[in-house]
DNA sequence: CCTACCGATCGGTAGG
DNA sequence: CCTACCGATCGGTAGG
């Protein structure tokens, strides 16, 4: 988890993947399992999300999609891999975003997300249920949420020449990320009434002239 | 719901409830069966959480919590609603904050949830599965962030002397909003490395400097 | 508030 | 990739 534009940020992947040749070992019909997938786990999430239903979407019988991914909790852990290697392909041949520049993508990202309900959705969903005792997409959230605090925190800092350590920055950061994620659930429950990128925008522009203009200070 | 101090920001229930009588109709059982419901849900969210195990942690049977309740829906409703009301008999007698001072007191209800990680996990799974199809806590969850969207956007109206009606006052109610879902997800994820009040108390002071300073604009 | 039971659905396995 | 099946668990009802 090293780019920004992780998970809810995908292009359709169903382009990509089914204009190349079959992969080797059916990777075409494992895509089409992954796609159905993550349609059923954002309808009705993963604990409520059956196999039965997804194998049904993707043309087949549970015991078909079992065949391929050999258990539902391996089916989620591949999913959530899957649409990082889609996020990250999007971003190939470019560098990785820096700085304030960063900071525009973030805002870009959360534009192009209003045109993707339903990714959106399957990562909020399971984000939501990731807190549950023992749930399976944990570690990939916590994980990702440790890289993401890294990369805005340092944006931040190059963005507005101060410390990277502060902990005003770590905060700005985490609020920041914080935001992306909570208007989601926002929109998803009534987008009429949110705008997601005007907030986070409004939020980035509020948030860096305030660290340019406050004085260095916390550290730790 | 017209208080800011909803859900994540009840104060332990069990104390207020037992102190008292047994109210009428057996109120006790209820609210027993209730804390149970809110901690299994916290647990293992409302899809996956069973009213056998609701019911044994309230000492009794899965057809004992029915008697009760009538179903699992009706509960889950009953639990919302008895949130609620925890939270408004917090603010009783206080006059409802309006302003600068809902402002703060935002900042202290999230410094306060940092206290009560149930409360905040059984409200961040819940509020994760709402978005799901026919999930019976949506409307619920629809109409806490209308509320909320509109005391936020008066309040920082007026704090910056603007137009509640502005898009941008509306733009940084909601990315407020947003944060204090947000950060609870990360919270919950990694309570180390995640200040809640630090970073809600940043985002508030950039957003309303930002709106003193820049000129009125936008308008719907 | 319990015992006893219901039909439905679940994830997973066997064996091909 | 399917048929057939498994044990387990589920929410809800009957009847007291």
């Amino acid at each position: 988890m090293t780019m920004p534009d992780v998970w809810p940020a995908a292009a359709p992947s169903s382009g990509a993947a089914k204009a190349t040749r079959p992969q080797k070992r059916s990777g075409k019909r494992r895509a089409e399992i992954l796609d159905a997938a993550m349609s059923v786990f954002a309808e009705r999430g993963y604990a409520n999300g059956s196999l039965a239903e997804i194998a049904e979407r993707a043309g087949m019988t549970h015991a078909g999609v079992l065949h391929h991914f050999g258990s539902k909790e391996q089916l989620l852990i591949a999913l959530l891999e899957y649409r990082d290697e889609a996020d990250v392909s999007t971003l190939e041949g470019r560098h990785a975003p820096e700085g304030a520049e960063l900071l525009e993508h973030l805002i870009r990202t959360v534009e192009r997300n209003e045109q993707r309900p339903g990714i959106i959705q399957a990562y909020s969903v399971l984000l939501g249920e990731s807190v549950t005792d023992t749930h399976p997409a944990r570690a990939f959230f916590t994980s990702r949420f440790e890289g993401l605090r890294t990369m805005v925190t340092t944006a931040l800092a190059e963005a507005t020449g101060r410390d990277p350590g502060e902990s005003d920055i770590r905060a700005a950061a985490n609020g920041i990320i914080g935001a992306m994620d909570g208007l989601q659930e926002q929109w998803l429950l009534d987008k009429q009434s949110v705008d997601m990128g005007a907030a986070t925008r409004l939020l980035i522009r509020a948030v860096t002239e305030e660290l340019r203009a406050s004085p260095p200070d916390g550290r730790a």
